[in-house]
DNA sequence: CCTACCGATCGGTAGG
DNA sequence: CCTACCGATCGGTAGG
C-alpha cells in the first residue's frame, strides 16, 4: 500500500484533534516562525490533518493569535495580583512581582515570544485592549517603584525607566532560557528578582 | 485628466529612487509590520514606484533583510569596541558599553526592532553568522562582568545572567523610546548605564 | 522606470 | 475528518 504512507504528512490512522491541540500547535509554530511566517497548512501538517479541517476547531488564523495573546495577558495580570496581594512592603512587592513575571517567561516561553513579536499584528479594537492590559501591568510595577522611592527604601531617578528595564529584562528570559540548561526556572526568577531590587537600589 | 492622479499610488512625476531609499523604506515597513508582514508592493508604494522597479536596487526581499541585519550587527560591535578601547576599569567599561548600546537603541529604533524580530527569518548560513556576532557581543559584556567580579568591584552570582539582563533591558528602549518624549536619548542611555552598574552591584 | 505576466501559495469556503 | 476549489496576493521575471 504505497499510497497509505507516502510521506510523513500522511498518517496511518485518521488523526483526531481538539481546539486545545490546534492552539498548542499554533503556539509552537507562531513562536518559532512568527505569525505571518506560519501558514495554516503547517499547523495542519503538525497535527496530521488537512488545512480545511482546522476550521472545525477555530474561527480563523487571526482568532488563534487573539486567543493566545489575550489569555497570556490575562494570566500575567492574574499572576501579578496573586503575587503581591497582602504584601505591603514595596521591596517585597517588587521582588514577588518580578519573580512571578520572570518565572512565567521561563515556563511559558512560546506564549511570551508570540505576545512580544506578533501582538501588534492584531487589528483594532483588539490591539487597544491588549495595549491597555500591558499598560496596566507596567503602571502597577511603576507604582510599586514610586511608592518605594517615596518611602525612601528605593532610590531611582525615574520610576518609569526602572519599570521598563525590569519588565523587559524579564521578557528576555523567554529568548534564551532552556529547560535542560544550567539553572532552573526558579533560580533564574530569583536572580532576576534580585536584579530588580538592585536596579531600584534597595539596600538589603 | 482623472487617470493621472487617480489614487495616491500614482505620482504626478516619475519617481527616482536609490538603493539607500529602498533600504530605508524597507527598514520602516519591516520595523512596523514585520518582515513577513511586509509586501514588496508596500515598499514600492512608499517610494512611489511599481514593484518590479525595486529590482533595479536590490537582489531580493531577503537580501534587504540580510543587509539591514548584517550592517546593524557590525555597527553594534564597532560601537562597542570604540567605547571600551583603552578603558581598563571594569566599572567604566561596563558603563560605556551599556551606554553606547542603550543609546543606539534609542537612536536606531527601526534597525533594532527588525534585528530582534526578524533576524531568525534568515536562512542558513547567514543565520549562523548573525548568531555568532550577537554571541560575540554578549560574551564581551559577560567578560567585563566576570572580570569585575574577579577583582571584587562587582558582586554577581552569574555573569551570564547579568549580561543577558543588561543587554535585553537596553534592547527594550527601541520599543518605547520617543524622540519627542520627556527624556533625550542621552539621558536614557546614562540611566540605563547606571542600571547596569547596579545590577552587578558596583559600589560607587 | 514601466506593463504584462508567471507559478506558487495564501486563508478560507462548499459540500459531503 | 476529507476533497475540490476559490479569489487574492505573494515574490519575482521578461522584455522594453
Amino acid at each position: 500500500m504505497p499510497l497509505a504512507d507516502a510521506g510523513s504528512a500522511a498518517p496511518a490512522t485518521r488523526a483526531v484533534v481538539s481546539s486545545a491541540a490546534v492552539l498548542d500547535a499554533a503556539l509552537t509554530l507562531f513562536a518559532t516562525r512568527g505569525y505571518h511566517g506560519t501558514a495554516l497548512s503547517q499547523i495542519a501538517e503538525a497535527l496530521g490533518i488537512r488545512t480545511p479541517s482546522l476550521y472545525n476547531h477555530m474561527r480563523s488564523k487571526q482568532a488563534l493569535l487573539e486567543t493566545i495573546v489575550s489569555r497570556t495577558l490575562d494570566d500575567v495580570l492574574a499572576d501579578f495580583h496573586a503575587a503581591v496581594r497582602d504584601v505591603p512592603d514595596p521591596a517585597e512587592r517588587l521582588r514577588r512581582a518580578t519573580r512571578v513575571y520572570a518565572l512565567r517567561h521561563a515556563t511559558h516561553r512560546r506564549e511570551a515570544l508570540v505576545v512580544n513579536r506578533d501582538a501588534t499584528s492584531l487589528p483594532e479594537p483588539e490591539l487597544s485592549r491588549i495595549r491597555e492590559r500591558r499598560r496596566e501591568h507596567e503602571q502597577a510595577i511603576r507604582a510599586i517603584i514610586a511608592d518605594g522611592t517615596r518611602r525612601g527604601v528605593f532610590s531611582v531617578g525615574d520610576p518609569a525607566l526602572a519599570s521598563f528595564a525590569i519588565l523587559e529584562m524579564s521578557v528576555s528570559i523567554a529568548r534564551w532560557f532552556r529547560e535542560d540548561g544550567a539553572r532552573t526556572a526558579e533560580q533564574v526568577a530569583d536572580e532576576f528578582a534580585e536584579f530588580a531590587l538592585r536596579i531600584v537600589r534597595h539596600r538589603p
